[in-house]
RNA sequence: GGUCCGUUAGUCUAGAGGCCUAUGACGUCUGCCUGUCACGCAGAAGAUCACGGGUUCGAAUCCCGUACGGACCGCCA
């Protein structure tokens, strides 16, 4: 038996047993006569302690281990004469008589420890030593327990979980896809999912009423803190059920996971918020509401006062920011250049303090009374000691999206978006269709198999802009944790959608003929949503970036830095591939 | 496709045109040490300052390019 126990489990009561441990050394201390030798293993770490009045050549032996060798000890479990309460296992040690080398190890690049000295660059070159590292397994410890907790939840709602192809054929609507050519149909390509979508759907037909599936998808495109070209989703489809019931079964689980993962319990139901109001109050469709400072739009307020920029405003939108009135010129100039960041894009902004004694004193106050500017303070709801920041600009939607930045970094820098605060929500109602200007035409917003809103569906021939889907997401403090919609199951209705997104009949036969047909062999209602697994588990571990949860990630450039992926293919493979490959360009 | 930031011993880092024959810490190696647990003490080794070009009497330092890494915009039905 290569061990009896753990390095994490031995405690007082054990004194006296004999025990064998195996594990990685994490650290000798050398005493002379006697050695001392953090064993450590995902459990935790014991101390080992050899000593010369014991056995010389064992304590010999000790003195010669090097960092990360994997050892076997035997010996016995004895109460320490000084104990370490940083430790669990501190109040005993265990007295060697045995050392076994089952592995040496060469000195590691980056030292293990909670706190390493190794920068992200090596630790992923390294991966598999990062992961000895407590904060990196407790990530991966955490996300098993969430996805033990999802089958628990769903296979007790009554979910089959089923399989779906990695093989499968492209679809270029929408993301990239990532291709994978075929040797035995020279010429053609598979395509990895960017999800089971349309096979869930095919599944709902087939009769499984309740499916779900832990599962990787894929998408070819760039890089973000929170998007991998490979990542999972719990993906899930139901039969028989309106957008309320897939709403409230998957808050239920939402609401699971909070009680079983975090110990929060949440009784009220979500607050579902619609497309429009998380457009017009926050700028976003995946709303941070931890905190307040909602838009307040002042064009009635500020126009037609002689200043121009607001006079030629299309839009102005402002935002209270309780007790900053204190932030100096020098805040409110590095304000003004962040959102002036060409990421961001806005043109200048505009504040105002309110006063101790009331009065309002704006960056603007030459053109507006302080009548006007305690109108302003009115509509703002501004106490003295607020701040009013106001950003304005022709494009609503843009500069909606402007000032959004700005009030999540005025909630980051007043510390209202604290880590261990919650706040969960549904949008809803999200628009059917996007304009595209690249494409020249309408796109679906959520997919082309989206239900739109039965209400809107007359509005199809005459305004496609302004119908509405039975679509959903859920965000989580402003990150959107999950989504989906209640599906078309009517292959007219299907066809009508393919129509108005420009497929022509053929292309659509083409491409989503084998959905269409199955819809004509009795497609039972049905609808769906897929969470984003790496995204919970980041939330609920108070990660900057899905990376730290993920055992193997992809780095900023889609590569795997350890494995060296992606790599050349030699001429043999490309040759049984038929496949040849364009000259480089200049 | 674009914007911004970074790259100095194994690792993290100091460095702002001559003070650099490059700082400090951790780690590594050698020796001492019987109650340490971030052990301690004494000593040692370890860096073509990412790469290529330029400016300059002189470049780790300034400029341009490349590579790599990170953040973001576009993109992500």
């Amino acid at each position: 038996m290569f061990r009896t126990n753990t390095c994490g489990e031995l405690r007082l009561a054990d004194a006296g047993r004999r025990t064998t441990l195996a594990g990685w050394v994490q650290r000798v201390r050398k005493m002379g006569g006697m050695t001392f030798v953090d064993l450590r293993d995902r459990y935790g770490i014991t101390q080992i302690v050899f000593d010369n009045e014991h056995d010389a050549a064992l304590n010999d032996a000790a003195v010669r281990l090097g960092r990360e060798f994997v050892v076997q000890i035997q010996g016995t479990v004895a109460e320490r004469t000084a104990k370490n309460a940083n430790l669990p296992t501190g109040d005993i040690e265990v007295l060697a008589d045995s050392l076994t080398v089952l592995n040496p190890s060469e000195v590691p690049p980056f030292t293990i420890e909670d706190e390493t000295d190794g920068g992200d660059d090596i630790r992923m070159r390294y991966r598999y030593l990062d992961l000895r590292r407590n904060p990196v397994r407790r990530n991966l410890e955490l996300r098993h327990r969430m996805t033990m907790e999802v089958r628990r939840y769903l296979d007790s709602k009554g979910f089959l979980e089923i399989e779906t192809p990695m093989l499968v054929g492209s679809t270029p609507e929408g993301a990239r896809d990532f291709v994978v050519p075929s040797r035995m149909n020279p010429g053609q390509f598979y395509a990895l999912p960017q999800s089971p979508q349309t096979l869930k759907q095919l599944l709902m037909v087939s009769g499984m009423d309740r499916y779900f599936q832990i599962v990787k998808c894929f998408r070819d495109e760039d890089l973000r803190a929170d998007r991998q070209p490979e990542f999972t989703q719990i993906d899930c489809e139901m039969s028989f059920i309106d957008q309320n019931d897939v709403i409230e079964l998957f808050e239920g689980m939402a609401k699971h996971l909070f009680k079983e993962i975090r110990g929060i319990e949440i009784n009220e139901p979500f607050l579902r918020m619609p497309w429009a109001d998380a457009m017009k109050y926050y700028g976003s469709d995946k709303p941070d509401i931890r905190f307040g400072m909602r838009f307040v739009e002042l064009m009635d307020t500020m126009k037609g006062h002689g200043f121009s920029v607001f006079d030629n405003a299309a839009y102005i939108g402002g935002i209270c920011a309780k007790g900053a009135a204190s932030y100096t010129r020098k805040q409110l100039d590095a304000l003004t250049d962040y959102v002036r960041r060409p990421q961001i894009g806005a043109k200048g902004m505009v504040y105002a303090r309110v006063e101790a004694d009331g009065t309002v004193k704006s960056s603007v106050d030459k053109f507006y009374t302080q009548e006007t500017l305690q109108e302003l303070r009115k509509a703002m709801d501004a106490e003295p000691g607020d701040l009013i920041l106001i950003l304005s600009g022709d494009d609503t939607m843009k500069t909606r999206k402007q000032l959004c930045e700005l009030r999540l970094e005025m909630g980051r820098q007043l510390g209202l978006r604290d880590r261990n605060k919650f706040a969960c929500l549904w949008v809803v109602d999200f628009p059917m269709f996007e304009w595209s200007d690249e494409e020249q035409r309408l796109m679906a917003m959520h997919h082309p198999f989206t239900h739109p809103k039965d209400e809107d569906i007359p509005m199809l021939d005459t305004d496609p802009a302004a119908v509405r889907a039975d679509a959903y997401d859920m965000v989580i403090n402003g990150v959107e944790v999950g989504g989906g919609s209640i599906r078309i199951h009517d292959s007219e209705l299907q066809a009508k959608m393919f129509e108005i997104l420009g497929f022509t009949p053929e292309k659509a036969a083409e491409q989503f003929g084998f959905l269409m047909n199955a819809f004509k062999f009795g497609a039972p209602p049905h609808g769906g949503l897929a969470y984003g697994l790496d995204r919970w588990v980041s939330l609920f571990a108070g990660l900057d970036s899905i990376r730290d949860c993920i055992a193997f990630p992809k780095n900023n450039s889609g590569r795997d830095v350890m494995l060296d992926a992606p790599s050349a293919l030699d001429q043999k493979q490309l040759d049984e591939l038929q496949l040849a490959l364009a000259p480089a360009e200049e």
